[in-house]
DNA sequence: CACCAGGAATGTA
DNA sequence: TACATTCATGGT
């Protein structure tokens, strides 16, 4: 069975995606959306989505929910007490302020959503924090790029379905991008169902929207 | 109380 | 290159 039948009988198992998660694959997003998915992204890093949705809930209520404010913080006390509930509080300040501070000298998401995917890619992996994971989750539903997200669903999903690659991103990253059309909308879609049908204990999502 | 939740950097051989 | 360790919080 190729991945297209799985995508298929997946979507037919779970019905639309979008419907899990309208902020993720929506078509139309607002920058402060995509600001806000990355935000999500560098808070979740091996962290629920629980935890993780209280931190943003506390950078909300604060006004920090943004790109912008966060690159222009003078010191990251305030912001490692409201991030404080995602875990980490001596590594993932500095790690959401050097994102933020990259997109801001970068001129902002409306500028990096020009930038071909590959080099976006080499440049988001040279900050400190940002993995292959974290950026091609950021690639995929910030950016809206092309870029199949291997994760640790990924790996399990794939196992289980009988995948022919073992558990080495990029080499699996290649397979699904090879098996699939280039299609963003597609890959978040696919990714998104990836979860929805393997989530745990844990079923919270990213709230804010 | 033990374990886990969408990682990545660092150190070791 | 490949593998082990470390980092922190809130829920089950």
């Amino acid at each position: 069975m190729n991945l297209m039948t799985l995508y298929y009988k997946l979507l037919s198992e779970y019905r639309d995606p979008v419907n899990y998660w309208p902020q993720w694959c929506a078509v139309n997003k607002s920058v402060n959306e995509r600001e806000k998915i990355i935000i999500g992204m560098i808070l979740v890093q091996r962290t629920s989505w629980h935890n993780t949705n209280i931190a943003l809930k506390n950078l909300k209520q604060s006004n920090l929910l943004s790109v912008e404010k966060i690159a222009e913080l003078s010191n990251l006390n305030n912001l490692t007490e409201l991030i404080r509930p995602a875990g980490f509080f001596q590594s993932k300040p500095t790690r959401l302020f050097d994102v933020c501070t990259f997109i801001k000298k970068s001129g902002g998401i409306e500028n990096l959503l020009n930038k071909d995917a590959d080099n976006l890619r080499a440049e988001l992996l040279h900050i400190k924090g940002v993995g292959k994971e974290t950026a091609d989750t950021i690639l995929l539903y910030a950016f809206d790029k092309p870029v199949f997200i291997i994760d640790e669903y990924t790996y399990r999903w794939s196992e289980k379905h009988d995948v022919p690659i073992g558990r080495d991103y990029d080499d699996l990253q290649l397979y699904f991008q090879n098996q699939l059309e280039s299609d963003a909308a597609l890959y978040q879609k696919f990714h998104a169902l990836i979860i929805i049908s393997q989530r745990g204990r844990d079923k919270s999502l990213m709230e804010i929207v």
